[in-house]
DNA sequence: AAAATAAATAAGATAAATTCGCATTATAGC
DNA sequence: GCTATAATGCGAATTTATCTTATTTATTTT
């Protein structure tokens, strides 16, 4: 199946790229629906799943909520609040080609992606207590 | 809150410790359902979330759906298959503490807890193709 | 052991996040 | 420009999980 450029789709990728910090779905329909309320939310959905299958933007599958997205940036990893939910990139220097690799001799598979996510805290949550 | 012993709560615990793989909250209900009834969805939502509070049993956060169950065991990570969604156990030699440090260090929050999950096309799959 | 208390339950409503079905529209190759 | 088919819009449907409320039950107090 071939991909096409609509307008739409060009909407979605701008608003990943122009959007601060880790925007979700719905964040991205919210954004682009103030200036075009007549887009669909279900195109978002649709637009972000193959902007992320193409490699165009990233995907982080958010443990504690819905799946935000972001633009391609340095290999990073994330630490999520559990109270405010907010979302920090932390960069690490780890070789999880390694990890991938032997999970894959340990269960026969081919192991294309992997998801590490640290949970706790964050330094503005601990300060308002 | 004191927790209090009841006997869908011991169902509830029971079936995990029964059931062979990482069953879902739902499968968990289905399982417990077939000789109970009329057991409430709800009632095993609420006791598996507080099980895996207690440390009784694991909670593992699945990127790929919904969230799975499983007794406690010597410390694993997963490999979730895209394809057929089974999970599979794998040990790992990682010294997990210290990315967790590294990471509280560098965001300044308090880390608590890790996930780390594999995902691709499991040996079975591959083979079925 | 009976009464007081607070946790837990059943049942269904509700919520959040996302996808699906389908008629219509728009894009890219000829 | 015509044609095939990808993409859209819209609302319905799905999935996963939690909330509400009246009621029941397990523990604590007397």
């Amino acid at each position: 199946m071939q991909t096409r450029k609509t307008f739409q789709k060009s909407l979605t990728l701008d608003a990943v790229k122009e959007m601060p910090c880790h925007p979700t779905a719905d964040q991205v329909y919210a954004h682009v629906a103030k200036k075009y309320p007549e887009i669909s939310r279900a195109t978002i959905y649709r637009n972000l799943n193959q902007l992320s299958e193409t490699g165009e933007i990233r995907r982080f599958k958010n443990p504690c909520g819905a799946d935000h997205f972001e633009p391609l940036l340095t290999p990073h990893y994330h630490f999520v609040c559990t109270k405010c939910k907010e979302i920090t990139n932390v960069e690490l220097d780890i070789d999880t080609k390694l990890l991938m690799s032997v999970c894959q001799q340990k269960t026969g598979g081919i192991v294309t992606e992997h998801l590490l996510v640290f949970e706790g805290v964050c330094k503005n949550c601990i300060e308002k207590n």
